[in-house]
DNA sequence: AACCTCGGCTTGACACTGTCATTCCGCACG
DNA sequence: CGTGCGGAATGACAGTGTCAAGCCGAGGTT
């Protein structure tokens, strides 16, 4: 049921050193490993001992890597929310010859097919009781994804699209839209009420109802 | 570290014919069971031998009362959607003297608010790996809280809000800003950007945003 | 060259968990 | 009086997270 009988436990190992750009070191590999495992049982079935099984290294590397459970998925968590940063910098790039407010939907669209896309590790950074929220690290990736949304009003907003109003309240309402429609989605809510309906279209329907 | 030695494990059994209605049966105790047990330890906390000492039974019986551990916070995750409902409907009732969109803003109040009351129910209810949410009970409580929204914004449309677009969707627009913001709370997303910030008022200041 | 040191990883152990299989027991029915 | 039978208890087992200890090779010191 395991692997077949006992062929050279952990085959490679590498300088650890990290100092060259060679590969990136085990805590990439380990990343790696621990998102196809979360992309294939879920948020919460990312075991160390899977993951540490995955990358070929003893159960316990994952867990000194990243001293705990917690850690690592704190980790992964945090790369995703980088990668979502980068995701809606690449959208906004591509709508940078059109309107501001259609960036903004651009983005706002950029966001929900992200989540939908890694509908597991959206999840995980939905999970408090699994990472932990407060993590430096975790917190400057999600300030950087917010301060991309946060300049896209602020350039509808130099065009005159609620002008009057604070662009951090303008941009929240936005993000709580975009995430809102992932969450909902994600968690079941809108399988019932609207069965056909692409998230996509869904999302562009309540973005444009609300501009 | 366990219970103290051992005082007779199992202390009182009832009938379990259920029909009466003297006491819940052992489901309803050892959702009590859980429900405690998630509130401490998360949503992911509750482990069916948990509940089990705390319903003082044997460790197998959460697992038979539901199947599974899974089954077990579906029907954990469907008490909390059926009892949002209650507490939805209750604020209408409350706002009933009060113009529709007033009522409208009561109601999203009223579901961020106990989102907030419930911090583990709410995460347990947006983790789709540990409960079924196709699960037709979970589905069914769903549709009753959807319902209760539908209805105030119908009432609102009828006095000429947003009167030319299709109530689903105005309530989608709705019921999408008020779980954004509980989720987007609740994930930690909001700590940076509004520290001091409290999640009444800024549910209040996204909703009359749009309203 | 011999020795030490130390960080990165492995190995071993333990309590705890979810689930399967089996057993127990009170109760309605023949 | 048996006698099923269904709800619950007991036992067992593989997995899991984490603590503690051991290994081992690279780098410095004498």
């Amino acid at each position: 049921m395991t692997v077949s009988s006992d062929a050279d436990p952990y085959p490679v190992r590498m300088a650890s050193s990290t100092a060259d750009g060679s590969g990136t070191s085990l805590r990439e590999a380990l990343l790696d490993a621990a998102e196809i495992e979360v992309g294939a049982s879920g948020a919460g079935g990312a075991s160390l001992r899977a993951v540490a099984r995955r990358a070929r290294v003893s159960h316990q590397a994952p867990a000194y890597a990243f001293t705990n459970r917690r850690g690592m998925l704190t980790a992964l968590a945090t790369r995703y929310v980088e990668r979502l940063g980068e995701h809606l910098t690449h959208a906004v790039a591509n709508a940078s010859d059109r309107p501001p407010l259609e960036q903004l939907v651009e983005v706002g669209m950029a966001y929900v097919e992200f989540s939908g896309a890694n509908p597991g590790l959206f999840s995980l950074t939905a999970s408090p009781d699994q990472i932990d929220i407060d993590d430096p690290a975790l917190s400057a990736a999600r300030e950087a994804s917010w301060s991309i949304l946060h300049d896209v009003v602020v350039e509808a907003q130099r065009e005159g699209w609620r002008a009057h109003l604070p662009a951090e309240g303008v941009a929240l309402t936005c993000w709580v839209l975009v995430h809102g429609s992932a969450a909902l989605w994600r968690e079941g809510w809108l399988a019932a009420q609207f069965p056909r309906a692409e998230l996509r279209e869904l999302v562009r329907g309540v973005l444009l109802s609300v501009i």
